[in-house]
DNA sequence: TAAAACAAAAACAACGTTGTTATTTTGAAA
DNA sequence: TTTCAAAATAACAACGTTGTTTTTGTTTTA
């Protein structure tokens, strides 16, 4: 392993001059600093990253605490946030430990931030850290700075526009068992936009998914469809839900919008994928993570940031909702 | 940030004692011991990584490069050795950067040794690295010591135990497009098998699947189901496919194994979450993860280890195989 | 041409820990 | 009691780096 002292050595400088030389100091006169920096690159030099968070108490590193590796609703923000914090110089490591280990390694570790999304959607412990920490997740009374995108909102969102399109029988699809705290809160947000803006919701207007996969999607639809009262409008939670819904849908030659209009949540870049337009509601993946990664940054620097981040979704209506 | 210090001013010892309490020295009476400890927990203390390693020169730390994609099939492997790692006090860091990128960050953390998933199967860069690297994919003149489970001959193997029970028309499902050399191994595998045992592979007896998810398998086998020439028998590239297929030959009201025989590759545990027992061929689970786990800490005492470690799979008929 | 001012480089201290060496305390044996 | 070994603790050096201070060398100024 080598280090600036070898480096020193072959230059015929003292260490701190290596020290200041590579770190672009203008304590050292250019072309010593050419020298050195050269010398450094041909004998493979790694910066010891223990020794200099020893003394600078900083490790421009970011922990994430990834407690499943069920990672698909998550996966395109942690690419993203990966992203923005690399350009901005800073590392991003995961651990897949439990919640308390992977705090404990990362305290251990000095990161300068804490990153945490949690499965359930909110953290009953609190975890004793050195570190700050951020979550994502659901922003109610959190134990710690938590960035939440509205779901319920998006869901109302959703209900209301078709609502104003004149859609009475709307259904949404989705997990509808309440164990997620996550999905819960977008049923809510169908039922309390149902409420508001068509008075009631029928007991056949929640379409229960088996879990969140695409063929979660297409079973769960295909089941309602062969019920009767078939919808005008489906919301759908999620983007893979949509795929199995869509697929329903074709196999039973049913048009998309002249039969059923949809609006999907999951403001994310895939949703362009469909062979035709998709609506969408939701917060746009940019500014989730752009959010998240901001207020890392301000947790780092100490200052002072609301407990709660709330995200308001949007809507982007397209041809795939009709009148009616 | 309490450290040793702060403990040994509490405690009224020198910080030398206090680190060697903390280490369950026998230089240190019990009782001393033991105030030590009680205080440390009081204060929260947490052994600065950074120091440690600094002067210990180990880490002990593993760190994961982890592909963006296609974690299905290594979700389960990493679970497991971050869990066996764990009881042997290594700590497991995941990054998701560029090869490159990932390599310098653990270098420059001084972990203790690399692995490395790679998405294609093999790698085609040798990057450089004072830390130790172990790679999974394919063993063919790896750059790195690799750990390879022998894809090929588990197909093979499949071919032949079907073969032997009297099946001639046995089809694989699976990625045929050969831009996965994991996938690709196991077409070759079981080309290879039908050459050996059954003289030849007629063209229908590939069925490819648009990918490597649920649906994928289950489209893939209707279609195939609405050609000519039902195959007797079905080996499946892998566990999320065979979900897929079964759920197909559900929906014809096909039975296993009467109408179809079926193996599945993937030698994991939730194999035995399906209604009724499957045939499987791979090498188990805990194997790969075992020889990996091993193999690292292998690397990290400095010994020798083959360049290629290859798995040899097992095949478990049961009665989703019937002769015919 | 000596003093002052400045530039460049070297030396030093510190970060928190561990392992080694030195010192103090304890408890027998003389 | 004094003496000495053993036990317990304290002091020290080192790990690789950075920021600060000191030294050395080179100009400028009077």
């Amino acid at each position: 392993m080598v280090t600036i002292k070898d480096i020193a050595k072959a230059a015929g400088v003292s260490y701190s001059t290596v020290s200041k030389a590579l770190r672009d100091s203008p304590l050292v006169k250019p072309p010593t600093k050419k020298r050195i920096v050269t010398i450094a690159n041909d004998l493979g030099y790694q910066p010891n990253a223990a020794a200099r968070s020893l003394v600078s108490k900083k490790s421009n590193t970011i922990g994430v605490v990834w407690p499943t590796v069920e990672r698909t609703a998550h996966a395109a923000l942690i690419t993203n946030i990966n992203e923005q914090l690399e350009s901005l110089d800073y590392t991003t490591l995961l651990s897949i430990n439990k919640i308390d280990a992977a705090i404990n390694t990362f305290n251990r570790f000095q990161v300068d931030a804490i990153l945490m999304f949690n499965e359930k959607g909110y953290i009953e412990n609190h975890y004793p850290s050195n570190v700050p920490i951020l979550s994502y997740g659901i922003a109610k009374d959190p134990l710690y700075p938590t960035v939440d995108v509205n779901r319920r909102e998006a869901m109302k969102l959703a209900v209301k526009s078709l609502a104003e399109i004149g859609h009475k029988n709307i259904a949404f699809i989705g997990d509808i068992t309440g164990k997620d705290q996550l999905q819960e809160e977008k049923v809510v947000g169908f039922k309390e936009g149902m409420k508001e803006y068509l008075q009631d919701v029928q007991k056949d207007s929640l379409i229960p998914a088996p879990g969140l996969e695409m063929y979660d999607g297409y079973l769960a639809m295909i089941k309602r469809l062969n019920e009767p009262n078939r919808p005008t409008a489906i919301i759908s939670g999620s983007y893979d839900l949509t795929k199995g819904v869509i697929r329903a849908l074709n196999e039973r030659n049913l048009s998309i919008p002249n039969d059923i209009s949809i609006i999907s949540y999951d403001n994310i870049p895939q949703m362009n994928t469909f062979d035709r337009p998709i609506s969408i509601v939701g917060v746009p993946n940019e500014i989730i993570t752009k959010t998240i990664t901001n207020a890392l940054l301000d947790i780092i620097d100490k200052k002072e940031i609301p407990n709660e981040i709330i995200l308001t979704p949007e809507i982007k209506m397209n041809e795939s909702c009709i009148s009616i």
